[in-house]
RNA sequence: GUGGCUGUAGUUCAAUGGCAGAGCCCCGGGUUGUGGUCCCGGUCGUUGCGGGUUCAAAUCCCGUCAGCCACC
């Protein structure tokens, strides 16, 4: 929307084209850039008021405008605008926020059952509620009544403690239809992934892989190195013995560590493109796992390298 | 040859007589609904060298060495 804005993707037939991405693409609707630039944003019953970051210009986005807008830049899982609350927040505030994202979301799948190719466009909801048991229950059972086609936990992964993350999730799966997409928003570790798949969970995004590879942290099999270390100046083995990716088939930690280190554009883009590899392998093989219901000792043998 | 300026952490610089500090670098950790940003913690000193004054010197004095500038 800001950049390089609707119309030009518009006008370049949609993301798919643009990007020559031909398989299928979720959007998020802004509801997180108002949680996470909140200095920028200024929200209403009717929607958020946002400030571009690039030249200062006011823009007004409600249930509905983020909905047109994804609309047309093509997205096949498009998301309702939400408010995601910050951790901590008191049980009041965090009821004003999920009432609104209740709200919301009820206009959301009003317009988009009357303006919208539902077949083409899936809509998802996003389940709010913070912390609290009661509040994730009446959200999750309210959007779980307007019938939407996935859903979504939103709100976690903002600092809560594990424990609270883990039980929040667990809760608010047990209120989410089982035939439905269940996706978790914003997670995560390899060890968050496999806890929550292990309780339902359907789909994920995160930008954990990609943001810490671009600043030097790396998956492996034997489990997260962080390429800047000392220990790797004169390493002569791959990122990951275990891995076939292109980065691990051609470059030694010593090299990978060096370009770091200098600032090369393309230590940056190696380390994206062998976290995102690791990622893929590792959700294959859990879906694996699954089939043969080996998905038990996965998660057990992940648990003994992975402690985050 | 003469005159002047400057020498402080790896580096760029603070500290004008009173516990020698900061940024960057370096070392370690973090990053949860994308942007290299950012956040947290840590190591590092014969204050060019030698003497002197002083209770106390990076600081004042003498000498010396090095770099730079100007003049001859």
């Amino acid at each position: 929307y800001i950049r390089p804005g609707v119309d030009v993707l518009q006008k370049r037939g949609g993301l798919h084209t643009f990007m020559n991405f031909h398989k299928p693409i979720l959007t998020d609707s802004g509801g997180f850039q108002v949680f996470s630039l909140s200095d920028l944003c200024k929200i209403c019953e009717n929607g958020v008021e946002f400030r571009s970051h690039l030249d200062g210009s006011s823009h007004f986005f409600s249930p509905e405008s983020v909905l047109d807008i994804q609309k047309a830049i093509g997205s096949d899982i498009m998301m309702v605008l939400d408010q995601c609350t910050d951790y901590p927040i008191d049980e009041k505030a965090a009821g004003e926020a999920m009432n609104r994202t209740i709200e919301w979301a009820r206009q959301s799948v009003e317009y988009w059952k009357t303006s919208f190719e539902c077949e083409k466009q899936a809509l998802f909801a996003i389940v709010q509620g913070s912390v609290f048991p009661d509040l994730r229950r009446e959200c999750a059972l309210k959007l779980a009544e307007m019938n939407f086609p996935g859903y979504a936990i939103g709100g976690l992964s903002v600092g809560e403690p594990k424990e609270l993350y883990k039980a929040i999730t667990e809760l608010t799966l047990g209120y989410l239809p089982v035939d439905k997409p269940r996706y978790m928003m914003g997670v995560g570790s390899p060890l968050e992934i496999l806890f929550a798949i292990k309780h339902g969970v359907d789909m994920f995004d995160c930008v954990m892989p990609t943001r810490i590879a671009r600043n030097g942290t790396l998956y492996t099999t034997a489990g997260r190195i962080n390429i800047k270390a000392a220990q790797f100046a004169y390493d002569e083995s791959p990122l990951d013995r275990g891995c076939e990716c292109y980065v691990c088939k051609n470059f030694t930690k010593s090299y990978l560590r060096h370009i770091f280190r200098v600032g090369e554009i393309s230590a940056l883009i190696y380390n994206t493109y062998h976290n995102l590899y690791f990622m893929k392998k590792f959700m294959d093989g859990i879906r694996v796992a699954i089939e043969k219901d080996e998905f038990s000792a996965l998660m057990a043998s992940w648990e003994a390298i992975y402690s985050n």
